[in-house]
DNA sequence: GGGCCCGCAGGG
DNA sequence: CCCTGCGGGCCC
């Protein structure tokens, strides 16, 4: 890698990700969540080992209000730059292309994406500059200008409206790309590069761009930002949230497949209505905003966005429909951006236990979650939107995660055959947000707009369409969409989000741990080493012990040997020595032919491992109490002992006293050895599930801890 | 990339 | 308590 020294002073300072996520300092990409830091003001991502001790953040809650150090104070951004030009942005910029020019580990096309992420960078800090506190801040050129035609489509040759950027690093309208490349043309109308076949039957929306001109244009028009900070698209990696999605000790798999959700961080209740104002976001008191994009559904559940980690519509049929998601699961979906045609749920084959299908099978209705968005219709009310990237068909899906993208209304809905030749509920979704969406570059939110045309219309039934007035309105005096009505009142508890079920149900695991590691000392413990007994021996007077315990209580004498001698002399001289602990009843004949107590020892192990996997799990989800379980563990760890059980005979054959049986028929009794239990799926099918096991302690701590 | 699997969350 | 569900991990 050929680099001059001076470019080298600067590249390995303070360099942020390139736009594939790779570090431009140490050249890897982040393996960790917590490895990356997105800067709150140009939403650059970072990578934390590789920045300067002084520029990380003091405290992981301020990652959130993070600002790089390009964004930063201009003396903190000044500081590393060579002193000459450290008052001249330009050559920061200048600096940061040579270097990429001069990378010979880079393809052109490559240098071309560095480049314009760079310049987009640098636009953005120069436009951020333009605060309200510098009176002469139109007057300072920006070290890019985003005016000067280098961004702008090369179709139409205007700054390109929805830009879709080529992998050449050309721009293009998404209207424009689009009917270039209906017909069949797959090179760049700029450079003649080839565009990849996927990006032309689907092209996506560059919203970072989008952005930039839009911040771009507020500069230019002195329309001051609010904040002077963009409060658009943050890339939210919830890393300092207190509590993450786990995995419980019936998941079977790790990750996030069968995980139990995290905290709720808002407190607005479950069935709220539109978009999550700040007072809501006590962790950063600034609510929700456009363009948040979560990892996944779990996180995008912890933000409030969109409740459900499956579904795709959250809403009660009597009540209303408070979101919805764009995840490409129904193929009648129709994405416009502003507008959208949504299917309804329903319809589908869930036999065989699966979540999801992709093939319609039967008709769907206007029922349940179908029903609670036509509530929603009928009253007006708005529905949150989030999009994933999952949903391939659309150029207004995020390239990555899911993204929430404000409020619509849902103007009409019908019931049509879809393409699998099944009746759809159908959902005309407008947007009635006061934020820009995400892919648009104009500097402010909607107004109300026409209603486009649906052809299908024609062939629908069971039309519904809002006679009275919505609940949710543009007001045109302020300017703004509000609540004209009152929003439904909350059924849920107001203020909060009420525990969910998975948090109860972790509060109740914990409270199992305690439960099975009590049970285990109090029935399965040695009266001897007060230990969870290893080989248990049940003696006739019902006490037990470990088998080596009982051994060493009569160490010397072992009543192994005892038992090879079976002279009437020899057992007469024992029979003053060998009593019971406990309970000082003659054990001697017993102890000719001791049987360790195999079922009392298979409940043990089932207990034990019970206990150790509930305790694992725990310790995994709140890393506090250590020492507790420590502590429990030692004592739930069996006495120490060889494995020679083989001395004992294995035929088992009802010599084993009752208590015993005693003790089995309680632990049944109490669920303890958690039967399988058969769960009917639809249409028949069967898969088998742990029941859980509560008991009325359990469901006591639950309500204290409550 | 498609299919399978399955814990969870929430509605009714 | 049963049913549903526009996830996500893993295997092939």
């Amino acid at each position: 890698m050929a680099q001059s020294t001076d470019s080298n002073s600067v590249m390995s300072r303070r360099l942020p990700c390139d736009s594939d996520g790779v570090c431009m300092v140490c050249k890897t990409k982040p393996t960790t969540v917590t490895d990356s830091l997105t800067c709150n003001t140009c939403i650059t991502p970072w990578h934390l080992p590789c920045l300067p001790e002084s520029d990380r953040p003091p405290t992981l809650s301020d990652a959130h209000n993070w600002c790089c150090p390009d964004c930063a104070a201009p003396t903190t951004v000044t500081q590393p730059l060579p002193p000459p030009s450290s008052d001249d942005p330009s050559s920061h910029l200048m600096a940061s292309i040579r270097a990429i020019q001069d990378d010979d580990s880079l393809t052109d096309q490559q240098k071309a994406k560095k480049r314009m992420d760079i310049m987009l960078a640098s636009s953005n800090i120069s436009h951020n500059s333009n605060n309200p506190s510098s009176s002469s801040s139109s007057s300072v050129p920006p070290a890019f200008d985003i005016f000067d035609g280098t961004l702008n489509c090369s179709i139409c040759m205007q700054l390109p409206e929805r830009p879709v950027t080529t992998p050449c690093g050309h721009n293009f309208c998404l209207k424009c790309f689009q009917k270039c490349f209906s017909q069949g043309n797959r090179k760049c109308a700029n450079c003649r590069g080839a565009i990849p076949p996927k990006m032309v039957s689907n092209p996506r929306i560059n919203s970072q761009l989008a952005i930039a001109i839009r911040l771009a244009k507020m500069a230019r028009s002195g329309c001051a930002v609010p904040g002077g900070v963009p409060k658009v698209y943050h890339f939210i990696h919830n890393q300092d949230r207190p509590d993450t999605a786990f995995t419980t000790e019936r998941a079977k798999k790790t990750g996030l497949a069968n995980a139990c959700s995290g905290k709720i961080f808002v407190t607005v209740p479950p069935d709220h209505f539109g978009p999550i104002p700040a007072e809501n976001d006590p962790t950063r008191n600034r609510g929700v905003l456009v363009g948040e994009t979560w990892m996944n559904r779990m996180d995008c559940r912890q933000w409030g966005a969109h409740l459900p980690h499956v579904a795709g519509i959250a809403g009660q049929s009597a009540y209303g429909a408070q979101s919805v998601a764009l995840s490409g699961g129904y193929v009648d979906d129709e994405d416009h951006g502003e507008w959208f045609l949504y299917t309804g749920s329903g319809g589908r084959d869930l036999s065989g236990n699966k979540r999801t299908n992709k093939n319609q099978s039967f008709d769907q209705k206007f029922e349940n979650m179908n029903e609670a968005l036509r509530v929603s219709c009928l009253k007006g009310y708005p529905v949150r939107v989030v999009r994933s990237s999952k949903e391939k068909r659309s150029a207004y899906a995020p390239d990555e995660g899911v993204r929430y993208d404000g409020v619509y209304r849902i103007e009409k809905c019908w019931r049509k055959v879809g393409q699998q030749g099944c009746k759809v509920c159908r959902y005309l979704f407008v947007r009635c947000d006061n934020e820009p969406a995400p892919w648009t570059s104009d500097d402010h939110g909607d107004k109300p707009r026409a209603l486009p045309k649906i052809k299908e219309l024609k062939g629908a039934v069971d039309l519904t369409e809002r006679k009275a007035a919505p609940s949710w309105d543009y007001d045109e005096e302020k300017g703004c969409w509000l609540w004209k009505r009152p929003p439904p009142e909350s059924r849920k508890s107001a203020g909060t989000v009420s525990p969910v079920k998975g948090q109860i149900r972790a509060v109740k695991r914990k409270v199992k741990v305690a439960s099975v590691k009590e049970k285990l000392l109090k029935e399965f413990a040695c009266q001897i080493c007060r230990k969870v007994m290893c080989n248990p021996l049940t003696t006739p007077c019902a006490h037990n012990f470990c088998k080596a315990c009982l051994e060493g209580a009569f160490s010397g004498q072992s009543f192994i040997r005892e038992r090879a001698s079976q002279s009437g002399r020899s057992l007469r001289a024992q029979k003053n020595i060998m009593r019971c602990p406990s309970c000082q009843n003659d054990i001697a004949e017993y102890l000719q032919n001791p049987q360790v107590n195999r079922q009392m020892m298979g409940i043990i192990e089932s207990l034990q491992c019970e206990a150790e996997q509930l305790s694992e799990n725990s310790s995994e989800s709140s890393d506090k109490n250590d020492e507790n379980q420590k502590n429990e563990s030692e004592v739930l760890k069996p006495c120490e002992e060889d494995d020679d059980d083989d001395n004992y005979d294995d035929n088992d054959d009802g010599n084993d006293d009752d208590s015993s049986e005693k003790v089995l028929e309680e632990i049944k009794d109490n669920d303890l050895n958690l039967p399988q239990k058969r769960r009917k799926v639809a249409k028949g099918a069967v898969v088998t599930m742990e029941e859980e096991h509560i008991d009325e302690v359990e469901q006591d701590s639950v309500k204290a801890c409550n």
